[in-house]
RNA sequence: GGAGGGGUGGUCGAGUGGUUAAUGGCAGCGGACUGUAAAUCCGCCCGCGUGAGCGUACGUAGGUUCAAAUCCUACCCCCUCCA
């Protein structure tokens, strides 16, 4: 399909939408002026992960085009929950965690839209907080049918399982479509976008708005995005990929980039990155080993946008050094000892690891050192209390976690 | 409100007094093979300790016992059926 908006027509052919509401009039709307939209965001965590990059995305190319973005901080509607795509009731967060998370949080969004310009983060608290439960009722209340709720999926899913759906959650619809009104009303926001589960949300904010204010507004969600195996993506042993650079260092997230599947190469770089269409078509066609060159250019990309471009520089200068040259980076993780306290023994490959970080646990590294899994020097090494000292070259110590686990011990 | 069933390690799910730190699957990690991929095969998979070992752990709190995830009591939560 081909929009008259460019902005439609680059979010289509990259793969971002899944659902949308009257496209062809929001075309036309968007092709005519610059509009606002909007998406939300939990603040369940101070950092985001790579499940919102898609969003975050979507909001990069809105405001690539000249539209005007809000990120909207659930503030308000994190204290509620989501029961959108959820079996259990998530926890209830403390208010001033949500604060707090919000705080270290938009920087990361300072990286995808300009918000010194005309995009703005905008908490939903300032509104939320302050809604009367009786005016609330009567205004909002009498707009909305409990019929047309129970038809929605999130509620439809817990009721068919039942499971149980607190009143709580339950009116976790009404405020995000009072959020999509109030935004519709302050900041003449037209569409709103977000993940697939959202689309009951979206929509029922829509209907919000047309009852109060006969106006007319959009909904365009985004597929959830699956590994080539049908898991989701972005889960490992350690965690969340955290986009915060405080909570994942440039490499270990350039890294993540560099080791996707195979087959996932095409769809990522359609979405995470803004390479243009004939590059990727032509990065698609890469087979074999030389489907590495992608990788490379896939993860170069997606730290630049998430990260900085001089921090994927860095990513990139260090794995081609650990990877490819197979020589020590300065920039990797590392730790200073001194000399002394190295030739006492009493700093150990264990004590190296542990302060390293490369491993959740002692007992886990000595297993690894069993598996022969740690190298030192890039070899294997499995006397695990012998001192470190007789290891050391021009002052350093390479240790190896695996294949792809690098830090350096420094001696002062 | 009544009757019954259940809450186990990241997850699913065995186990119903003692070789049980708890079978097995999945996820994950390490090794081999490769391309820093996938698939496959091998190994590991609570923490601390070089080690013998110790400490924690089967919804929560108590109790019985030489010994409890397993028995008893209370409490919390969930499910099924009935009203």
């Amino acid at each position: 399909m081909t929009y008259k908006s460019d902005f439609l027509n680059e979010i289509e052919s990259r793969g971002f939408i899944y659902q949308s509401s009257e496209i062809e009039d929001l075309d036309n709307l968007m092709s005519k002026k610059n509009i606002t939209a909007y998406i939300g965001f939990d603040i369940t965590s101070d950092s985001l992960h790579i499940g919102s990059l898609v969003q975050l995305m979507l909001l990069h190319w809105l405001d690539y085009f000249g539209h005007k973005t809000i990120a909207l901080m659930g503030g308000g509607t994190t204290l509620v929950g989501d029961p959108s795509g959820k079996d259990e009731s998530r926890k209830i967060l403390r208010q001033e965690d949500i604060e707090n998370n919000i705080a270290k949080i938009e920087k990361t969004f300072s990286k995808f839209i300009n918000l010194k310009d005309k995009a703005k983060l905008i908490n939903n608290y300032q509104w939320l907080s302050n809604l009367n439960y009786i005016n609330f009722l009567r205004d909002i209340g009498t707009k909305i049918t409990i019929n047309k709720m129970l038809t929605f999926e999130s509620v439809k899913n817990r009721l068919d399982r039942e499971q149980p759906l607190t009143f709580l959650e339950f009116n976790y619809m009404l405020l995000q479509a009072y959020d999509y009104y109030h935004l519709n009303k302050e900041y003449d926001c037209e569409l709103q976008l977000g993940g697939s589960d959202q689309w009951g949300n979206i929509v029922s904010g829509i209907d919000l708005i047309r009852r109060l204010n006969n106006k007319k507004t959009f909904a365009i969600t985004s597929p959830l995005i699956t590994n080539n195996d049908g898991s989701k993506m972005g889960k490992t042993a350690d965690g969340a990929i955290w986009l915060d650079e405080n909570k994942l260092s440039n490499y270990d997230f350039y890294q993540f980039w560099r080791n996707v599947n195979d087959a996932d190469v095409p769809k990522f770089l359609n979405l995470f990155t803004k390479l243009p269409h004939e590059e990727i078509s032509k990065l698609s066609k890469l087979k074999g080993q030389e489907i590495n060159e992608a990788k490379k250019i896939l993860a170069f990309e997606v730290t630049k946008i998430t990260r900085g471009k001089e921090q994927a520089r860095e990513a990139m200068d260090i794995s081609d050094n650990i990877f490819a040259k197979n020589t020590l980076d300065d920039r990797i993780t590392s730790y200073s000892v001194n000399s002394k306290e190295l030739l006492e023994s009493s700093f150990s490959l264990l004590d190296a690891i542990e302060k390293l970080q490369l491993v959740k646990s002692r007992s886990e590294t000595k297993r690894l050192i069993k598996s022969n899994g740690i190298k030192i020097n890039d070899k294997n090494y499995n006397q695990d209390d012998c001192s470190l000292s007789n290891y050391a070259k021009d002052n350093e110590i390479k240790i190896s976690v695996g294949k792809k686990k690098i830090g350096v011990i420094k001696i002062i």
